[in-house]
Parts: structure tokens; sequence; C-alpha cells
DNA sequence: ATAGGGTTAG
């Protein structure tokens, strides 16, 4: 160093590799000691050095020292607080420039800056202030700037304005073409992005590690594991860098679509990972039903002495829910109120969380203090009404969505449809399926068809339902023809049912429960060759699947009770209350139908 | 030589 002492021009070198803060004070010294600053060198390469260390303070007393600062002094500070994260301090000092010609005239870099700031605050307006200044001095078609500004866009939700200044640049690079993919990929039109990565392969270029991030959320928004793979194997062959990022986004699109081996493997394997890395998994294992994997990764992601996030947590929550865990939940819950400020899609998760733990009222208090509900805080409370049979609160509270800003959407009227089918309103029933189709405009899927087959079926309009089952654009699914089945069976028609039953197997049920409805219409016509046939089929899945089962909690210990089950340590005290409960609700002339069950159930329960 | 695009949740 002491060779260098003499030479200013070689600082400019020293000060791009310089590592620690300790190096750059020496450089700094050596700076001022060579008199270098006094000179004609600008101080913007000694501000970048400090801007790159997140010294800001150090990067404005530097700049202070500076008379008369060029441009670049001048964006050397702005990038300094832009890396630092004030990107209300990046749009004061543009505006600085901005009002105040004779400082310096800002360029391609300044502009770029401020537009990134603009995205960062969402600050759409200030955004196109800069736009029209930086067209003024002839940065129009600057790939930087206009980058800047697809990205400021993107961020507003306004693709189409992005769109449009995209097709109108001259040159385009890698940077400007990713964010045109990431763009569409946040805006929820995974098939827009991949089309620009084709567009973007057509005209010669190849997309880089972040390109490929934007490619393989595509996927994961799609379900097409297959494309993610192939992303990924392109990645390999081209050798380009897996990072964090890259690593992370890939265990996401394989979590995500079930792929959960796939998805651990490349987790343990990765060489840095950080909170986010974890939440990703965590909350592929949660939204696939891995309950307990999720729960456990929480705690090894602690001892790894990693502070879960927002999200692990969230993903712990709906972990929760599954498992109907309401102790735990709720210290999740309490957890979360210490570290994180009031969130709407953490509050709506442990909403969820509470209504599926049995806790409506936890629920319903939450709901009202989500000051700004969105369509899926409204949706969900709607759905805990329904689950819970509570159809008149689903109703009014349905109603007093229609007087906000919210639309409901088919989630909404999915939730609603069956709040009023489990509390037997078939006329309010029918009526909003009549609405949601012709006032709405929603066209109704599977899930409400399902539900007012149901709902008809159910109150004895077997026919009605059959129906509209016929009349329907889509091709019944196994729940439609499920909801008639059970109709059938309750109303005695066997008949049609048995016709019915037929169609169901033939649509190959993934499901015990189905098994166990279309038996129980076969023994109730008495076709005794057919319920030992469905009875075979049965058996041969239980051995692969996991039968279903009802959960309780009790003083925070879990209890679980599957079919035919007698393990549980207190079974001769439950089986006594039940039935206790059983000659309570017989009194309350409440016949319990257990005429198609099978013998052995009977017998043991009733 | 300064600047633009990237990971997880209801």
């Amino acid at each position: 160093m002491r060779s260098l002492q003499y030479r200013p021009s070689s600082f400019k070198q020293l000060l791009f590799s310089c590592g620690g803060a300790q190096t750059l004070a020496r450089i700094h010294a050596l700076i001022v000691i060579s008199g270098a600053l006094a000179g004609p060198h600008s101080p913007g390469h000694l501000i970048a050095a400090y801007a790159r260390l997140g010294d800001v303070a150090a990067a404005r007393a530097v700049f202070r020292t500076s008379s008369n600062p060029t441009i670049s002094t001048w964006n050397a500070l702005i990038v300094a607080n832009s890396r630092l994260g004030s990107p209300a301090d990046v749009l004061r000092l543009y505006r600085l420039l901005a009002a105040r010609p004779g400082l310096a005239r800002p360029d391609s870099s300044t502009f770029t800056l401020a537009l990134r700031a603009c995205a960062h605050l969402s600050d759409l307006e200030a955004g196109e202030e800069i736009k029209n200044r930086a067209a003024d001095l002839g940065y129009r078609y600057d790939v930087f700037v206009c980058s800047s500004l697809l990205n400021l866009y993107a961020k507003c939700g306004k693709m189409d304005d992005a769109v449009k200044v995209f097709d109108e640049m001259p040159k385009r690079d890698v940077v400007s073409w990713t964010t045109m993919i990431t763009g569409f990929v946040n805006a929820g039109e995974p098939l827009e992005a991949i089309g620009m990565y084709k567009r973007m392969r057509l005209e010669g270029m190849e997309g880089d590690g972040i390109a490929m991030v934007g490619l393989v959320q595509a996927s994961a928004a799609l379900g097409d594991v297959r494309m993610g793979c192939s992303v990924h194997g392109y990645m390999v062959r081209r050798e380009i860098n897996l990072d964090v990022l890259v690593e992370t986004s890939l265990v996401d699109m394989y979590a995500k679509n079930g792929f959960l081996d796939t998805a651990l493997f490349i987790f343990n394997r990765m060489p840095y990972k950080n909170v986010v890395s974890w939440s990703a998994l965590i909350s592929g294992y949660a939204q696939n039903g891995l309950a307990g994997d999720a729960l456990s990764m929480l705690i090894k992601m602690q001892d790894c002495g990693l502070e879960p996030d927002l999200v692990a947590l969230v993903s712990a929550i709906l972990a929760c829910s599954q498992m109907g865990c309401l102790k735990l939940g709720k210290s999740i819950h309490c957890f979360i109120q210490r570290r994180f400020e009031f969130e709407r899609i953490s509050a709506t998760a442990v909403i969820d969380m509470y209504s599926k733990c049995g806790s409506l009222i936890s629920a319903r208090a939450l709901f009202d203090r989500i000051s700004s509900r969105d369509l899926i805080s409204w949706n969900t409370m709607i759905a805990s009404y329904g689950a819970h049979g509570c159809g008149k609160h689903a109703l009014s509270l349905f109603r007093e969505m229609n007087k906000t800003k919210i639309n409901p959407d088919q989630a909404t009227f999915a939730s609603l449809l069956s709040a009023l089918g489990h509390s037997g309103f078939v006329e309010e029933g029918r009526y909003w399926f009549d609405r949601m189709v012709r006032e709405y405009r929603i066209k109704p899927g599977e899930k409400h068809y399902a539900c007012i087959v149901d709902l008809l079926a159910r109150a004895g309009h077997v026919d009605k339902a059959h129906e509209l089952i016929k009349s329907m654009v889509i091709e019944p699914g196994i729940a439609v023809w499920v909801a008639l089945l059970s109709g059938c069976l309750n109303h005695k028609r066997l008949e049609l049912g048995q016709y019915i039953a037929e169609k169901v197997l033939n649509l190959n049920p993934d499901d015990l429960g189905v098994y166990s409805l279309v038996s129980n219409v076969y023994a109730a016509a008495k076709n005794w060759d057919k319920v030992i046939e469905v009875r075979k089929v049965m058996k041969s899945m239980g051995m692969r699947k996991v039968p279903g089962y009802s959960l309780v909690e009790v003083c925070g210990q879990l209890h679980a009770f599957l079919m035919e089950d007698k393990s549980h340590p207190h079974y001769e005290k439950i089986a006594e209350m039940l039935q206790k409960l059983g000659f309570e609700m017989r009194k309350m002339s409440y016949v319990p139908k257990t005429e198609f069950v099978f013998h052995d159930l009977e017998e043991d329960v009733m």
C-alpha cells in the first residue's frame, strides 16, 4: 500500500477491490493524505465504496466534503441510499437535482435509481414524472431507464402499460425480458410469462438464472412439474449458477406440487440456505397435508439457529388447522402477535385455524380486527360459518360483504352454497345459485353444482337434482354424483341409486368414504353381491390408504379415533358415554339411521 | 464504472 501512496489514479482500482470497513478506512486516509480529494478526481468511487459496505453515513460525509459534486458523485450517494433501502431518500435526492438544474444534470443512472425507488414505493405518479423528465433529456429509449420503468409498471399491476413500453423499446436485453417474465408471473399469468420467454429465445437471447427463476415460478403456478423439471435440467446443462434464490424457487416448485422427496433432496444439498428456503419447504409440507412434517421442520429450523419468518409461521398455522391442534395454533398466534405487525394474510390463516379447530368465536373476533379485509378474508370467514353449520351467519356476512367494494367470486359462492346446504336452507340456496349465474356472471363449477345437487337431493327433490346434473355444461364429476347418490339413499330411491352408484364406481373414486356410501346403497337395496364386491375394493384400498379419522384435542393432548378402533386407553369409558348420549338423543326424538350401516359397527357403537 | 430483473404464506 505504501508504494501506492503517491499514485492517486490507482485508488480507483484499490477502492473497487477493497474488502472490509477497516481496509476502506485506511485507503480513505491515504487518499486524504495524498491530497487526491482536493484534486480533479471525483470522490464518487470513495462514496461508492462506502455504499457497497452499506455505510451511508460515511458516504454522506465524503459527499459533503466535495465542493462541486459531479453527477457520478451524486449517483454514488443515491446508490448508498438505495442500498440501505431508503427509497424515500433516493427520491428526495433525485428531486433536489431535478429542482435545481445548476447542481448536476441527471443521467441514465440517476433516472434508473429514481424509478427503482418508485417501484419500491409503488409510486406511479412520481414514476410518470421521472419518465417524462428522462425522455426530455434523451433517455426515452435507454435500456436501463426502460427496464426500471417496466418494473415499476409490473409492481403496480399495470402490465398493459409495461407491454406498451416494452414493445416500443428498440433494444432489449436479458434484464428487460426478465422483468416482463417476472411481471406476468406476479400478475398471475404464467402462460404469458412463458410466452415472453419463448419470444426472447426466438430473438436469439439466452436466459440467465434470474430469468429461470421466473420460469420455475410459472411452472409452479401451472402445476407443470415436467416443465419445471426441464427448466431445472436446462440450468444444469448450461452450468447456470444455482444460487440460493434459484434453488429455493426449485424447492418451492417441487414441494408445492407434491414432489416432496425431490424437494427435500435439493434442500438437503443446498450449500447455503436461508429462512426463505426453509419456509418454502415447510409450506410445501403444509400445503400437501403433511402437517407433522411441516411442524418438525419448523423445529429443525429453529434448532439450526434460524428465526422463523411470518411465512414459516403461517405454514405452521396451516398445519395446526389440519391436525386440530388448537393449543399449538394459539401459541403460534401469540408468537406472531408479539413479533410481527398485524397483517392480513397471517390473520386470515389464523381465522381459518381457529375455525377448523372449533373456535368460531375466536375466528370471528380476529376477523373483526382486520381493518382492510380482502376477498380471501371474507371467503374464509363465510366458509367458517358454513363449516360450523351456521347458514344464517354465513348469509348475513355475505350480505355485509356485498355492501363493500369487494366482489364475491366463485369461492365465495361455493362457501355460501355449502353453508346454506348444510343448514337445510333449500330455497335460499336455489335463489343464490340462480343469482350467482345471472347477476354475478359466475360460471358454476363442479363445487357449486355439487352443493346445489346436495341441497336439492337432501330435501327430497332427487329428480330435480338429477335433472340439474343432466343440464350441466361441464362434465359432472364424482362430487356431483355422490351428492345425488346420498340423496337417493336418504330418500330410498334405490333403483336410481344403484344406477348412480354404477356411474360413481366407473369414475374410480379415490376415497374410502365414497365406497362406503356406494356399499350402503347396495346394502339398502339388498344387493349383497355388490356389497361384497365393493367391500373387497375397500379392503384392498384400506391397506394402501390411511383411512379417515377424527381428532380431538383435550388439554393439549391429541386423541385420534379410527373406524372400528378400540385402541384408545379410555375406550370403555368413551363407549359408555356414547351410549348415554345416544339414549339422551333418542329421548329428544332423534332417530339415528343405522339400517344401512355394517353390522359390526352397529353392534359396537349403538 | 455507476444504474435495471430473482426465493417463501392466507
